[in-house]
DNA sequence: TTGATACGTGACCATATAGTCACATATCAT
DNA sequence: ATGATATGTGACTATATGGTCACGTATCAA
């Protein structure tokens, strides 16, 4: 339920390398558990996986599904690709005119460009 | 100085609202001072916007030149690149071909999937 | 030199975050 | 029902972060 900021929760979970691996985990194998993303996080409970999970769920970046007394989790790319076109290919120059031309193809969003403007003061 | 993870400095650096409207003021004009950039940001004081800057260019995403008794900020977008291709591109799948097409001759950077594997065990 | 301007440093506080644990709930198999 | 499995909750600690302030340094102008 990303609001009208919705680049912050999206870099905020990007920003843990944890966070980074756990989707690294799920891009190449979508759809696992908690219990089987813990394995490849030794040196942590399964509690830090679990609030890990839950801030990339926050943020739209992985969805959920129960099934039986299992949770199944899912990589989203969308938000992913929300902010690139929101702001990486601002920033990132050389990349625009690729990145605007898959725009509306790829997200059909409204606005292209850059529609955030935090203060005109 | 960013080490072999850059990601998280960039993230975190662009997690922050604050950070990236002032990515945005230089954006739409490079090169301003730290008083300049604080006419935009009434609520907070030079201190606040100094800390900001201070870790938008230890993520190398501004860079920095004293000029007499000032101090110049400019935008730098080669991280952002850097992230959009390591990360972004990888995701966003419908985006890598168009991505990764550009990829050497933008960075030259040497690793382009990622190189950090938490765990093996 | 004096004063004003522009930036820097270190201490400091409040809050957010990462991580753990005890305990609780739900499901599956028998 | 019983036990094992899989996930969830709330409290808790430690550290990181955002932000401010008192004070200090460097530069420009007169």
């Amino acid at each position: 339920m990303q609001s009208v900021e919705q680049g912050t929760e999206v870099f905020r979970a990007l920003a843990d390398p944890t966070r980074r691996a756990l989707l690294d985990r799920l891009f190449s194998q979508d759809g696992q558990t908690l219990n089987e993303l813990c394995q490849n996080f030794p040196e942590m409970t399964r509690f830090g996986v679990m609030k890990h999970l839950s801030v990339l769920a926050e943020a739209d970046l992985v969805l959920t599904a129960r099934q039986g007394r299992t949770k199944r989790h899912y990589l989203n790319p969308v938000p992913i690709e929300q902010v690139a076109n929101r702001w990486i290919s601002k920033y990132a120059a050389r990349f625009t005119s690729a990145l605007v031309a898959l725009d509306d193809q790829v997200i059909a969003g409204s606005e292209t460009e850059e529609s955030r403007r935090p203060e005109s003061a």
